[in-house]
RNA sequence: GGCGGCGUGGCCGAGUGGUUCAGGCAAGGGCCUGCAAAGCCCUGUACGCGGGUUCGAUUCCCGCCGCCGCCUCCA
């Protein structure tokens, strides 16, 4: 079977086919960068970058654009409030989603695109739909008209008549339906010139001007949060289509992550920072336990369930673990490709993850080897897939190739073979002393065929 | 008011018109172990409520209840 998404526009699961063959091309709504990242922003960059790995473990070669709006009214109101340059508050909260976005294992995007440094394809596209008769200047200030486009609203299912843009119905908009292109300055704000005079960007213009910018007039895959839907991709359809560009062809909408049922916004208090979770569990583990569910499934988010994920990560783990080293990277199985190939079908593709981690440990309680080693190399292949690859160079532990992991390998060592010698003398209360001793440091200790095997526990 | 989503066993979370319907976590029993740990096996008999369609519905239809989202910035 071969790969099919939901299509918000068409609201159904069709099969994916590239516009250019061989390719897979995807622009990503990323931040507005106002404020710190939450667990909910993550999750629909995990969510992409599982779709974006999935398009290129099937030979896809994936230009991803994921953008960062740089300038808006809440960066301009929030950076005033603190007395800071509006550039820098930007500048500061990019890197603090970048920062997330790398320690949870999202490849890099092919690009990440500011807004600020495309103001010349705005104007350009500005200047194509009022010459298409499809935008109007008032004042300083360019709107896009509604009535232009006949089938305005069909994305989000709104009826155009029912439609209120949440923007203040401005003086020179001739119907309140309008929506704002390009806002002319006010004195003290960042501006830019253009033939219209002085302004800077409305929210949905960057969208259209550098995905086509990037990715051509017409691209494979757009995606962001299901809050985006209206009037955000609305809008950004509407402007292009009315440009003359063919746009996105599929639409994709991930859901919430929720707190006490409630969708988590900074206006609500209630959100769950990156760094805050990362004390919780480790990067690997809150990305599992985010990727897990179904993408377009809401999350209700608790202490529990993470913990819950993070459990289910260590089996995994523990059975490469238990497998050897030298696990390579095999093929994954066809159950999993038909659960990916389903709409990202993430919640099946791990049930078979952890059928063959199963399997994998019966060939091993049985002596199997080699068995048992193909089973791993098929659960490798399906992490890596999945970015939770523990044997990757993302996931390795970065300390254990410090000094102090090789001292505290070194120490930990020393006591283990003591207890081994303990064991063989039969001297069990000595042997027991000593494991006790470790698991009182965080060190938990596990006997096996092989000898004793260790690893450090939170 | 317009549009949309959700309510599954102790918990998380899939899914389907029908004897055996994911997967994980937790729990109980067993195997293994010097004891553990890890692993493996077994156990739980669930689908908000009320109707309807059907030989049969958790799955389809209608109504209701509850929760949530978008329509205002938002992943």
């Amino acid at each position: 079977m071969a790969l099919h998404l939901y299509d918000t526009a068409t609201r159904d699961v069709r099969e994916f086919r590239p516009a250019r063959s061989g390719t897979a091309s995807m622009y990503i709504c990323g931040a507005t960068v106002q404020g710190v990242p939450h667990i909910g922003h993550v999750r629909g960059a995990l969510n992409y970058d599982v779709l974006r790995r999935w398009l290129v473990h099937n030979g896809l070669d994936v230009l991803l654009v994921r953008n960062v709006t740089d300038i808006d009214d809440k960066i301009v109101t929030k950076a005033a409030d603190a007395g800071r340059p509006w550039w820098e508050w930007a500048a500061t909260h990019e890197r603090a989603f970048e920062d997330a976005f790398t320690v949870l294992g999202c490849l890099p995007p092919s690009i990440s695109p500011r807004a600020t440094g495309h103001v010349t394809q705005m104007v350009e596209l500005i200047q194509r739909l009022i010459d298409r008769d499809a935008a109007y200047v008032s004042g300083g200030d360019v709107y896009f008209s509604v009535t232009s486009l006949p089938d305005y609203g069909s994305l989000s299912g709104q009826r155009p008549d029912e439609v209120q843009q949440g923007e203040t119905a401005a003086d020179g908009k001739r119907d309140p339906r309008d929506f704002t292109l390009w806002k002319a300055a006010k004195p003290g704000e960042p501006a830019w010139p253009t033939p219209w005079g002085e302004g800077r960007p409305g929210w949905h213009l960057e969208c259209s001007a550098m995905a086509t910018t990037y990715l051509g007039s017409e691209f494979d895959i757009h995606g962001g949060g299901v809050d985006l839907v209206f009037p955000h991709h609305e809008n950004e359809r509407a402007q292009s289509h009315a440009a003359g560009d063919g746009f996105a062809r599929y639409w994709l909408h991930n859901a919430w992550v929720t707190l006490s049922g409630e969708k988590m916004s900074k206006s609500l208090g209630n959100i769950v920072a990156i760094p805050e979770m990362l004390r919780k569990c480790r990067p690997v583990e809150l990305r599992y336990y985010l990727i897990q569910p179904h993408y377009r499934s809401t999350i209700e988010y608790s202490d529990e369930a993470l913990a819950e994920a993070a459990q289910g990560y260590r089996r995994v783990e523990q059975f490469l673990r238990r497998a050897g080293g030298e696990v390579r990277l095999g093929e994954v199985p066809a159950e999993f490709a038909a659960a990916l190939d389903d709409d990202l079908g993430t919640p099946q593709a791990f049930a078979v993850l952890h059928n063959t981690v199963r399997d994998g440990n019966t060939a091993l309680d049985a002596g199997d080897d080699t068995k048992a080693l193909e089973f791993a190399e098929s659960v490798r292949a399906m992490v890596h897939v999945l970015g939770l690859d523990p044997l990757s160079k993302q996931w390795q532990d970065a300390a254990s190739h410090s000094g102090e992991a090789r001292a505290l390998g070194t120490l930990v060592d020393a006591l283990l073979s003591e207890r081994v010698q303990a064991r063989a003398d039969k001297d069990f209360t000595r042997a027991d002393a000593i494991r006790d001793q470790l698991t009182a440091a965080g060190i938990a200790v596990e006997d096996t065929p092989n000898g004793p095997s260790w690893t450090v526990r939170d």
